[in-house]
DNA sequence: AAAGTGATCATG
DNA sequence: ATGATCACTTTG
């Protein structure tokens, strides 16, 4: 069990993504620490990825994602839901994998809640943190690919990439 | 099937 | 300053 560290998230997005499954996402909630594990991701990768909010350029919100991988973008999505991404791959590059799903919790706005995860996160180190934090115990699940959620606008190429990733077993 | 909800960003 | 657009969830 250790808690992951800067290389592992400098990886591309689309590596990050099926390997997140099994990690185990922690956050420090007053007096305790809730430890969930990943169950679904998605990548966004790149500004031709044109699903990713990075494809129309660096703008406040998305300037998180062309950070070094390792910090969190967080935004929130139809007025309600606060979203948590975690930004992969080098300084530079825009991409990031939406945290879907964890144990006990299906669907991205649902697991933020449940863990107290707002925009007060947006940057936050996930290596350095004592907030909010990924810890690796070895565990590697099976997983399937399957097309993206929620991503209509963007264009056919795009929306048939195989870039969700759910946990079967 | 469709509302509810508000930040974001392009447009004027 | 205004308005369209959402990487969702819940309710009917």
């Amino acid at each position: 069990m250790h808690r992951i560290m800067y290389d592992y998230y400098r990886q591309p997005a689309t590596v990050l993504a099926p390997d997140l499954l099994g990690k185990i996402l922690c956050r420090q909630l007053g007096d305790e620490i809730v430890r969930l594990r990943i169950t679904e991701t998605e990548c966004y990768h790149g500004e031709t990825d044109t699903a990713c909010h990075a494809s129309r350029g660096k703008t406040p919100r998305t300037k998180a994602l062309y950070e070094q991988g390792g910090i969190a973008y967080i935004y929130l999505c139809y007025g309600i839901h606060h979203l948590f991404n975690i930004v992969a791959g080098d300084s530079g590059f825009p991409g990031g994998v939406l945290i879907r799903g964890v144990e006990g919790y299906s669907g991205p706005g649902r697991l933020t809640k449940a863990l107290g995860i707002d925009r007060s996160l947006y940057g936050i180190d996930l290596v350095k943190s004592d907030q909010l934090w990924l810890e690796d115990d070895g565990f590697k699940p099976l997983y399937k690919a399957t097309k993206r959620i929620g991503i209509d606008y963007a264009e056919p190429e795009d929306r048939d990439r195989l870039w969700r990733f759910v946990v079967t077993k």
